[in-house]
DNA sequence: TATTTTGTTCGTAATTTCACGAACTACGAA
DNA sequence: TTCGTAGTTCGTGAAATTACGAACAAAATA
């Protein structure tokens, strides 16, 4: 979950995500032009959300189509909400004192 | 949302956020047993994790108690569970081609 | 009042992140 | 084959992160 959060914590990174859950896929040109950053910059930050595991990319060429990992996904979905809910039955606040 | 998931994004403060939300609230003194870092670097993590609004804490001399902010706790998990969700009407591929 | 406990702040160092441009690779099209 | 397009990789530098220990502050206790 460290490594999903991480792979969140970048506005940029977010951004992409943010697209993609919306868009079912795209295309890095097309976010280049969109986004404030180089295309090498951004090369950087699609490598980070792969190798975390949020996105995949397939080569259509002479371009490469990205898109959900959605295996992945579903697994970040089942965690964070899982993890985020306020359990109601929390044990009582333990001290060693 | 970013700024959550920034906070999320290491493993320390990851254990301490799992460990609140199973156990209402701890004390720093406690994490300092359990965890392998230094009271000062606890104390940066503690601070990180309160300026996101992850935590709060509260005095309780000489001690302090922490636990989640619940209200930001439940925006966190509205903000997640609903980006994670798998969109079954994105729309199609657009790209600028 | 002096001491101990608890935690923060500060300075420092090592590492990682982020961003850029240049050089390179792959591949389709002229 | 040569050219243009689409991306990646590499080297670099600036800034942020992570961790530590020392010094400091606040407050309970001896």
């Amino acid at each position: 979950m460290a490594r999903y959060a991480k792979a969140m914590g970048h506005p940029i990174r977010m951004y992409v995500l943010e697209l993609l859950s919306k868009q079912s896929c795209c295309y890095s040109g097309d976010l280049t032009e969109i986004l404030p950053i180089v295309k090498s910059t951004l090369s950087q930050h699609l490598k980070e959300l792969k190798s975390a595991g949020l996105i995949q990319g397939e080569i259509e060429a002479p371009r490469i189509k990205y898109c959900l990992n959605k295996e992945n996904w579903a697994e970040a979905q089942q965690l964070f909400s899982q993890f985020l809910i306020i359990s109601t039955n929390t044990t009582d606040c333990q001290t060693n004192k």
